[in-house]
DNA sequence: CGCCAGTTTGACCAAGATCAACGCAAGTGG
DNA sequence: CCACTTGCGTTGATCTTGGTCAAACTGGCG
């Protein structure tokens, strides 16, 4: 899941600003991606910087380069809404309305890249595979984005907690050791829950030895399929 | 917000099935409607009948007619989520994977259009009008399911039935009667509730003259301001 | 008329929220 | 180098919202 376009390493930065020569041959995935990363400006936020507003005019696309986005939404009484992270390969702020209906924050140091929407819309007009690619990534988020109303509509305090660990394992690099870069409340916003109710779970997990947790933010896993069989659905 | 692709009454039937000729200028709107037409199949489900089943494979795309379709998934143990209802010109079943992760059910008496995806999907790669028109409506979608995890995540009962109640009255002809296809259980477990609270809240609603219920399927709007600021967000 | 499916209402219960205190590590300034 | 602060995270006690269980109501239909 996610990581669309592949690896090409943007971090050596040879990124051209704005160029806006849509001269693109109709073929291969590397052309592609040439393509897009031609259209496209590295940004980079630290931790807690705001990337856009609610309320922003909608004029951008971003991928996340390397670092955690959160895409939130804080309500008039104080409530906070977490709708996704996004991690390195991720896309977000991509939507069709003129006004930002979300916030996004760094959630630690992050660099992204920023497509010019007019831009990004003319190169899949004119290059059906950056068109299909970029439509494979939005079936894929809104089948997250059900996934989630799933478990925010029918879940329980532990399943919702067990689901995000394993996703949060299945998409980092697979290895035992997880370091998480959000907080507590990050976690809580996101499941629809209280920060206290997180880390209630989460000793609840290490006390049952599922998982360990050596400090605030690197988890350990010790027992998938308890997890899993927590996580169920 | 949705019914895509306008107003052309399929009700009359002139669909062909499947005809696979794709020569299709990459004009107008219109010309769109009519190469989309031109590869869906009418059919008809009675109330409860099953649409597609979780685990199907996933190689048609839908669009409503007429008539309530629920998207909907049975957990193990018996809880229900409905992910979303889709009324006259909504698109549903549209996903990139091999097996339907949703239940499609009709609600009522429905009347669908049926398309092959690969010939939806050929169509889109050859006329740009159609490819945006169904992106537009997966954005839509996005930000439609990305409303619902707020409102799942951090809405009280009493904010999740006046929102329904508000999207439902707009979504329908505007009038201040609505007629709700679906029962009480069906939209309890679309807001994530329980049926007694669905009903316990219509019913405090009624109390204070926010809406008036002739009958159960019957909802008259007399205080839309109220029911806003119980909404609020 | 009596049954049935769906809806409504009431009494009680529990999962998770709220409120409050404490822990702990990383600054910061004297 | 060491008090003091500050920002998180954790844990406990209590409360509230919404869930559970149960019974009554309503309209349609054989």
């Amino acid at each position: 899941m996610y990581r669309q376009f592949g690896n090409i390493d943007y971090r050596n930065g040879n990124a051209a600003v704005g160029s806006d020569s849509l001269t693109i041959t109709q073929s291969g995935q590397l052309d592609a991606l040439v393509a897009l990363e031609r259209i496209g400006t590295r940004l980079s936020f630290s931790r807690n910087a705001e990337i856009y507003a609610e309320g922003d005019g909608a004029d951008c696309w971003y991928k996340v380069i390397s670092g955690t986005v959160r895409v939130c939404k804080l309500l008039a009484d104080g409530r906070r809404h977490i709708a996704e992270f996004c991690f390195g390969g991720d896309w977000f702020g991509i939507d069709n309305s003129g006004e930002r209906p979300y916030t996004a924050e760094a959630v630690d140091d992050v660099i992204v890249m920023r497509f010019q929407r007019r831009g990004a819309e003319q190169l899949m007009q004119h290059n059906p595979v950056v068109a299909s690619q970029l439509c494979d990534t939005m079936l894929r988020d809104l089948a997250n984005a059900h996934g989630r109303t799933l478990l925010l509509g029918r879940m329980t305090a532990s399943e919702r907690v067990a689901t995000f660990l394993l996703e949060m394992f299945d998409r980092g690099d697979r290895a035992k050791a997880l370091d998480l870069p959000m907080s507590r409340t990050d976690i809580a916003d996101y499941l629809g829950l209280t920060i206290e109710t997180v880390c209630r779970t989460l000793s609840l997990f290490k006390r049952d030895d599922v998982i360990a947790i050596p400090n605030p933010h690197r988890i350990e896993l010790l027992d998938r399929d308890a997890l899993e069989a927590v996580s169920e659905a």
